[in-house]
DNA sequence: TGCTTACGTAAGTATCTGCTTAAATAAGTG
DNA sequence: CACTTATTTAAGCAGATACTTACGTAAGCA
């Protein structure tokens, strides 16, 4: 997790990771829609491919890229598992405090 | 987003997070957790609250602090919605092949 | 084979970051 | 008031990182 983590964190390769979200597409065709060089878009590809979240398949001379949604799985997991336990104890707090209530109530 | 993002995508941060997600704590409590100076702690929970990861109460001299789920909604959004699109695609493209399978037959 | 196209790798740099120690602030206590 | 306790702020530093330019590599084509 942490790797996706760190990945998606910086706001060119989260722009890149939409991109290649629903398409496929080749390292040029990727660079093309940004303002850096090429080798600085190959150097987020590389840390997106090794973080999982994107595929590399090789076509001739090109690479392309898509998106693998399973790479921020853990990620997603972690969130949802830390939201839900936060919720939860919101929940105890209040019945606790509803408690109190009916105590002084008697 | 992209504070939370940042602010969570640091371990320690990560950890001092879990740790006020269930119980307030005050800042030095916390540090007693870690292996790290008071100061390097007081640091990442200035982090954590300008991302809304966490919320202050003063009392006294001590400062408490836990953790506010509210801050993760919008990356909770984001990734659940990346992960919904990218899916959305594949179920796409498999129908897609289905077709060609089923054109093949006549 | 040589040339071109498409990429990646290497090396250097400026900025960011997670930490440290030292000093400042803020609130209670004698 | 001086003193202690709890914590943040300031300044500085070593390592990470997002870029750059220059060079290397791999595949198709004359």
């Amino acid at each position: 997790m942490e790797a996706a983590l760190k990945a998606i964190a910086a706001p060119r390769r989260r722009q890149i990771l939409t991109l290649v979200r629903s398409d496929e597409l080749s390292a040029g065709e990727i660079a093309s829609h940004f303002d850096v060089t090429r080798p600085a878009v190959s150097q987020h590809l590389n840390v997106l491919k090794e973080a999982g979240l994107v595929s590399e398949r090789r076509n001739g001379t090109r690479r392309l890229y898509r998106a693998r949604p399973e790479g921020l799985a853990e990620l997603k997991a972690f969130l949802e598992g830390f939201w839900d336990e936060r919720l939860e104890t919101l929940k105890r707090e209040a019945e606790k405090e509803e408690q109190k209530k009916h105590g002084h109530k008697h």
